[in-house]
DNA sequence: TCCAAAACAGGATGATCATCCTGTTTTAAA
DNA sequence: TTTAAAACAGGATGATCATCCTGTTTTGGA
């Protein structure tokens, strides 16, 4: 923002190595959801940061060393706060994965447009790019589904009966949520995302039970953005 | 190389814009299915299709132009084919939608890679990229979902009994699909397709507490065309 | 205090990219 | 045959990009 005085030659630094770095993933896992790798210059991050090249060469030598450590250290732990921590907080596995869904719709509605899952962006970006990449957003992945999977397995021993398989079970939820959000950000309307929870919870067969259902409003007005 | 009548060693041109179109968008299409947009130069785009730059430039001024015209003419018929007609051609939503899962993993299971969706590759690159983009995507998306909502729909009229909502279980099968294949993609393993499948099969439940709950009969027999 | 290493500054560099421009050849209608 | 437009060739251009390089300042022991 604003340097020395004009007159006053204070040259001091201050060294603050691990307040730049954060700046620097804040900017970068900011301009990677909302403009992917490619698409983001290292300049426009520097910029955005207020950070000089030497500085940030300093701290990230290549831009997929940066790219890297927004994978391991930002997405996935916005895996873990938005899915992870919640499902194992909650009552059941499946119950875990209605209440992400909705706080997610409800966010997304409340904030008025969609950028998609930060890990699926990425995912199919830069999967087939580089084998790094790939291995990093696959254990993300791995890890969200063992998490899920963990869940529904104790709700099998704790109820005595024995379900859908929990693998299979938490790569459908993990799949249902990432074709969802990928169809809410071209769409840029959260309701699908409200469609396939139902759905799910409706047991996932077309024609197989009369009832109720219910259709549920969208907020979002469509065309947005 | 002694096709032609007369020998004269003038290089005799023969325009054919179509041909030239055509081999720009398969290479267009193929690339940006393997490496993305942003990743795929016009340069290397030019050399792989054996096109100068100015009949390049003569069918699409720019890349954009280039990357509208894929979306609309190739990855719009490769959802048309891959999905809408065999669903249309199945013997219910619910069996065309097994049946092409089936299909898609058995194909990538031969291939022995996954290149992902070619939809979803390009919705999650350039959704937020640019509104034509998003809105060509999201009309794919749209006619993709109609298609197996308009399938379900015509089961539950002639089967008489009212299950999901039509739409609500073509918006699932979509993303459940799309997820799966960016799971795929990013494992490079295309089993959690089968995973995905089976648990959309089995109802979609993780776990029935002590015999309250009851796996939901499906009113069609397997193995039905 | 001294000094080496870490942290930071900021311009240089060469490569790459998408687009444009001028000119030539082909095509089809007049 | 004439002619104008379409089709194609191929280099030019300026912008952008990621990385590198040289130098300066700060920091934390010794």
């Amino acid at each position: 923002m604003n340097d020395s005085p004009t007159t006053t030659r204070s040259r001091k630094r201050t060294n603050d190595p691990e307040g730049m770095r954060k700046r620097v993933l804040d900017v970068a896992e900011e301009s990677f959801q909302a403009r992917g790798y490619h698409a983001s210059s290292i300049g426009d991050l520097m910029a955005a940061a207020g950070v000089t090249g030497g500085a940030l060469h300093h701290h990230f030598p290549t831009k997929k060393a940066l790219a890297l450590a927004v994978i391991e250290e930002r997405v996935a732990s916005a895996v873990e706060e938005t899915w992870i921590a919640p499902v194992q907080l909650a009552g059941s596995a499946r119950e875990g994965v209605r209440m992400v869904f909705e706080a997610v719709a409800a966010e997304l509605e409340s904030q008025g447009f969609v950028r998609g899952c930060p890990l699926n962006n990425l995912a199919h970006e830069l999967s087939l790019a580089d084998p790094e990449f790939r291995m990093a957003l696959a254990g993300i992945f791995s890890a969200w589904r063992q998490a899920i999977a963990d869940k529904a397995r104790a709700d099998r021993q704790a109820g005595g009966d024995g379900g859908i398989d929990p693998e299979h079970f938490a790569a459908l939820a993990v799949a249902v949520y990432s074709g969802a959000m990928a169809m809410a950000k071209t769409a840029q309307d959260a309701g699908v995302l409200r469609d396939c929870l139902n759905a799910l919870e409706q047991g996932a067969s077309p024609a197989s039970r009369g009832g109720a259902k219910r259709r549920r409003r969208v907020l979002l007005r469509p065309g947005t953005l």
